[in-house]
DNA sequence: GAAAAACAATAGTATTACTATCACATTAGA
DNA sequence: TCTAATGTGATAGTAATACTATTGTTTTTC
């Protein structure tokens, strides 16, 4: 799946963001330290302060960038789910059969990742890392509502949606599809999350390559009402 | 389901408070008011500085009870699952059917609630609203293995324990129980947050009733193979 | 009634989140 | 090449939060 296009850019809608951070070497600095940084110490220890410190700039610099951290995870999640929109749209093109297209996009949604070279200074396993860890932060506040209608969600709600029309393909008459969706993808988080540290909650195993795919294909699959 | 037995306690363990709230006028008041600030303010806003202007009592004396916000948090999770444990002991007692009982456990993860008047110093429906918005930043934190190896989750996956026996017992030959407990968990939290907030992202509506058991129950049964 | 425990009040420290300002450097345009 | 605009670095500062320490008072227990 690496290097499909060599000339592509993941945009974020500019109402995320004070300046663009993807139009000088500082911003691609901020994102690709931030993403390691907050992978490292976690979203409530993570401060623009220490990021500052690990670029080599200054704080008042990366306030230019971002309002504040919380806008910084919400740029870092958008970018994720529109990378994985690309890659989802390239991957099931010319696939005419919607189940095969669902159990492709499964994948994409629970699977392990690679580093993208399209993308250099993004660090997708660490970020992966972070959306696993921290995108529930971004929406389990009592802004939500705000934010939501700020537009900020827009990048989970179009893959999500994209996910759901094939559902509704395979099977118009299934009532839940939108729910389906959001269930397998929050799953895919959660499991990958409990695999490591909660394994009492979770049969996926971090050793076993493909368990938590089959879990969310065959759950996918029999609750629609697919045979394989 | 009121009234169950008047003469109960609901005991969370002992490490996760520094003195028991439950053995004081003081210590109930922390619980009752507690409960309604963090699910008026959100935890990120709420402090223990407001809650002893709330209670008409000092800071010094709130952390003599919890070492700080983030175990109080812990305390009344593990509260809810103890008593949603309790709850599914009882509502599952001389039910033969292990179906029957998966239905029953499903509607109690997902069920709107109400408030047990056993439990007088306890807002059942504001704490579960705290649970839904605010249980993942409970174990999604740098800190989550230290906290586990504590016994801080113990609650939550004992009752996923029991939901997780009854799986094996329908199909032993279903290869992952746990995980479909704990995603059915976690979706019952998420799609009811997602009906009050993100609604593109369910199909459950918050005005009609009993979608989201349906959902879960419809989606367990087919997942395990099982016809209704 | 005395000792122990709990509570209230208050002061304090350290950290975090963020803004404001100024000087300097870089970039863009004429 | 020069000037203006923009961006950056450094620093100082405010306000809020998280939490501890201490002392005096009140309540509880023996």
């Amino acid at each position: 799946m690496e290097n499909l296009l060599a000339n592509i850019q993941i945009k974020v809608d500019e109402k995320v963001f004070l300046k663009d951070p993807e139009t000088s070497e500082i911003g691609k600095n901020i994102l690709r330290q931030g993403i390691l940084l907050m992978d490292e110490l976690g979203f409530e220890s993570f401060t623009f302060k220490k990021l500052a410190e690990q670029i080599g700039s200054s704080e008042a610099t990366v306030y230019r960038y971002f309002e504040n951290k919380h806008m910084l995870l919400i740029y870092l999640i958008s970018w994720y789910w529109n990378w994985q929109e690309y890659r989802l749209v390239f991957s099931t093109t010319n696939i005419p059969s919607a189940v095969e297209r669902l159990k492709i996009a499964i994948r994409i949604l629970s699977g392990t990742i690679v580093n993208d070279a399209n993308f250099s200074h993004i660090d997708e396993v660490s970020l992966q890392r972070i959306v696993v860890a921290e995108s529930a932060k971004s929406f389990l506040t009592k802004e939500v509502d705000a934010d939501n209608r700020e537009g900020f969600f827009q990048s989970y709600k179009r893959l999500c949606g994209r996910v759901t029309d094939i559902i509704i393909e395979i099977n118009p008459d299934y009532p839940y599809p939108a729910s389906l969706v959001s269930t397998i993808s929050e799953s895919a988080h959660y499991q990958r999350f409990f695999a490591c540290h909660l394994p009492s909650l979770t049969n996926i195993s971090e050793k076993v390559e493909g368990q938590l795919e089959e879990f969310l294909i065959d759950l996918a699959l029999k609750t629609i009402s697919v045979s394989e």
